[in-house]
DNA sequence: AGGATTTGACCAGT
DNA sequence: ACTGGTCAAATCCT
């Protein structure tokens, strides 16, 4: 199945249909403040549900080439489509650990265990530490493998705290981790707090989420793909019938153009499309509560919000 | 048999 | 002293 996934010529195809899902992020995104307007201008509110629709039907062909080419089934138990939002966690307090090397230099006897923490973080903290948080319903389905190493009931928590660390921590040095922590509210399903530390170094052939570390360049597409259709649907609707005035977000009040990581400083207001990586790294959030609100407040736009949601989360998994 | 998980103990920070 | 994070022996699983 790795010799499939390693495949050039599918290789190609499908960072195209990345780079595709990519595209139409930024491009709602970038187009987001319209729909905070929507209730003044029905221009803006046509606007923002012809390139939602755009935006739809552009997802779902690169789905669609994403999932023919996906090269090894989905795990035995398919992640249902649930909803997750990816904030940014305040400040990590001292993530992870890799002071294996000096346990298991001295396996030998437990009690005179004098590990020393403070070497431990002077290995990790220094270099790429970052935190992050995600609130989802399957945070046992990222897309990493992870392996339990601890579990721990949390003060003023109903619910065992459960620690991993990436699977190939020993043999590439990831230091990547995660906790999970279930969340007390009786929602169903049941919501968990997934806290992330440290980025994978271990490049184990998992997938990097969309949305990240992808560079939104305008894609070069050879004919007769079906990404071609895909950025097709997005962008030729949408530039004949966007106004040159609204064509370059510089055009955007500048409170409208803030980055995701500037938006706000509150960790909890700001939040992202589904996507264990650090988005708000690079690229603004799509703020699913703004949208909501939309929908709330026009008929059709529930339906575009469920749908963009739902296929937001699909990618995912990707 | 070897890898993954469980679980009680250890450690550092507050 | 308390707490969260981690370790590692014991146990489970394939």
């Amino acid at each position: 199945m790795a010799a499939a996934w390693c495949m050039p010529a599918a290789a190609d195809e499908r960072e195209r249909a990345v780079a595709e899902v990519a595209q139409v992020y930024e491009r709602i995104k970038i187009q987001q403040p319209l729909l905070q307007v929507h209730h003044h201008s029905s221009s803006h509110q046509q606007l923002a549900q012809s390139l939602l629709s755009d935006a739809l039907r552009a997802l779902n062909v690169a789905l669609s080439v994403m999932k023919q080419q996906r090269p090894s089934p989905a795990p035995a138990t398919t992640p249902p489509i649930t909803s997750s939002v990816v904030v940014k966690a305040e400040s990590p307090r001292s993530p992870s650990a890799s002071a294996d090397s000096e346990a298991i230099a001295n396996p030998t006897e437990r009690r005179p265990k004098k590990r020393s923490r403070s070497s431990v973080m002077e290995g990790n903290n220094k270099t790429s530490s970052s935190s992050w948080v995600d609130f989802t319903t399957v945070p046992y389905e990222d897309g990493y493998e992870w392996r339990k190493y601890g579990e721990k009931k949390i003060n003023g928590t109903s619910y065992t705290r459960s620690y991993f660390r990436c699977t190939y921590k020993d043999d590439a040095g990831c230091l990547a981790t995660k906790h999970v922590q279930q969340k007390d509210s009786s929602s169903d399903p049941p919501v968990f707090q997934v806290t992330y530390n440290n980025k994978h170094t271990c490049n184990n052939g998992k997938l990097i989420l969309p949305f990240m570390n992808i560079k939104l360049e305008p894609p070069v597409l050879p004919p007769n793909t079906l990404a071609v259709q895909a950025y097709s649907a997005l962008h030729d609707p949408f530039d004949q019938t966007m106004p040159p005035s609204q064509q370059e977000p510089s055009s955007l009040p500048v409170s409208m153009q803030q980055p995701c990581g500037a938006a706000t400083s509150s960790t909890t207001t700001s939040s992202c499309i589904s996507g264990a990586e650090s988005c708000c790294d690079e690229f603004p959030v799509l703020d699913m509560a703004q949208m909501a609100a939309a929908a709330e407040a026009s008929p059709g736009y529930d339906l575009l919000y469920e749908e963009l949601s739902l296929l937001c989360d699909s990618f995912k998994f990707y």
